[in-house]
DNA sequence: CTTGGGTATGACATCGGTGTCATGACATCG
DNA sequence: CGATGTCATGACACCGATGTCATACCCAAG
């Protein structure tokens, strides 16, 4: 791969001289501009970004520690793949900012996280993201001082910058428009009751009825799904909440899902039910 | 960010031998090993690979160009996924060889290559491999001339070195298979007829037919899937693909689905006919 | 006692950029 | 006409690691 100096021999030139056409930096004539330039595109000159992180401490990297392209495969590939958009969503925002990101995987072992992070310091990021597979909190292994850290879909106990989802708001808001549409009948098929964004989005619900002056039937509101993915468990589960509040005395004009897969697969069982 | 002169001043030896410590290579008196590691763990010292990649030319890193994780918001995400399944694949890889991945999404554009090739240039990784959406050619702009490129899930006209699915196996083996179980009437609901992997797979299809000694029938053998997902138009296809082969004189006793979205979709359609 | 050879360590140059400062050629001004 | 300023460019050091070579020390063989 050719070099500063490559360029500059062949240019006639001095290597700094190379250099301030490369960042357009200092005042340059025309035609060593232009000279320069010439014996960068026959050499196919392309700049090192190591040597100049080493000159100016700034790497560039951003490093991403996911569970997510692992998770595709059994349970965010058909869910909701949280954790899938916030990668994209990052993915456009590094670009934007002209740095380059370092995805790791943790394949589901948390244990690997420190090794890891290890990497990533090695390679000097300039911060580290660490995406959850759900809206949980987390307890990661202290980084070095100069590495900031930010979490993402999830929250630590002593106060680490976060980005987490509002449950809460997108429960609310959502029940809010289906009232504004005349329902008053509305069921609810939470994701399992112990994750955090049920807690949130249960109240959502709650404070939408509240906040229109219905009231609030437990009977319509059902976690109805599991933890550890397994198809058969899953559809049972979910077959038996939609069985409960359809034959319910006064039963739901429309029913909420706690994510896409569970929506897919209701389509069909409402379907052999012949709704 | 500590470095190896400051790990060498704290425990009184030169760089070099701080350089022996770290690289366990060449002899070093027991207690000058202590002394170093101790200064090691004290600082947080962790070795720059942007320092030893400018002394060794050699980064450690691998580039990688796909489509996929900006794809599964729309298609991928509730077909087949293989781009996913083969980052992941990746991903393990070069963890086994101590390299670290950069992962670049094209966001679907595919006129943005040159620009995450010349990202990668800049980082000095040692390859890039480039992961199509789907099994199909490809024509990429050239690399400079020390870059490896890989394809994967793809090819192109000049030659580079790939790694396609055997779809014509593939489906060879699963026909095989169900008439291994007795089946003889076997339905193929392929996908697009347009897309590389559906003529491998009616091939291997046929293949398996033929070597059984059964007669290939063509109302068995329908594409069913569009290329722009689009719900309304699939389900539409699907349900008028499961329509025709089930009113056929003599029916299938098994369907075999061009991807997984297919499948999901057509538990719902058999399940409303009471399949 | 000298010489030879291994062991443990350090000095120095180098990788490819860039920040700092110096220098030479002109133009401008009092 | 000399002093000063601006423009264009280069010399040199430095970032953090490591390869090469030199050196100092110690022990054993001749």
């Amino acid at each position: 791969m050719a070099t500063i100096y490559d360029v500059a021999r062949v240019s006639g030139v001095s290597p700094k001289t190379v250099s301030r056409v490369i960042n357009r930096d200092g005042a340059v004539k025309k035609s060593t501009q232009e000279a320069v330039e010439k014996a960068i595109a026959e050499l196919g000159y392309v700049p090192s970004t190591a040597a100049r992180a080493m000159r100016s401490n700034r790497s560039g990297l951003v490093g991403l520690i996911t569970g997510a392209i692992s998770l595709s495969q059994s349970r965010a590939a058909v869910s909701g793949l949280p954790d899938l958009f916030i990668v994209q969503g990052i993915q456009k925002a590094m670009e934007a900012s002209d740095k380059t990101l370092l995805i790791a995987d943790t394949g589901g072992q948390s244990d690997r996280v420190p090794q890891l992070i290890r990497t990533f310091e090695e390679h000097r990021v300039e911060g580290i993201i660490y995406v959850a597979d759900h809206h949980r909190k987390v307890s990661l292994p202290p980084v070095s001082k100069t590495t900031r850290l930010v979490l993402a879909n999830c929250y630590d106990e002593v106060g680490t910058p976060a980005v987490i989802p509002n449950d809460y708001r997108g429960q609310l808001d959502l029940v809010n428009s289906l009232i504004a549409k005349g329902h008053r009948r509305i069921a609810y098929l939470s994701l399992s009751a112990g994750l955090e964004a049920t807690k949130h989005r249960t109240r959502g619900y709650r404070d939408a009825l509240a906040g229109a002056g219905l009231s609030f039937d437990p009977d319509l509101v059902i976690p109805a799904d599991v933890d550890t993915p397994d198809s058969d468990a899953e559809v049972q589960l979910l077959w038996d909440a939609i069985d409960r509040v359809l034959t319910l005395k006064e039963p739901p004009s429309v029913i909420c899902f706690g994510n896409d897969r569970m929506a897919m697969r209701a389509y069909g069982i409402l379907r052999s039910r012949g709704v």
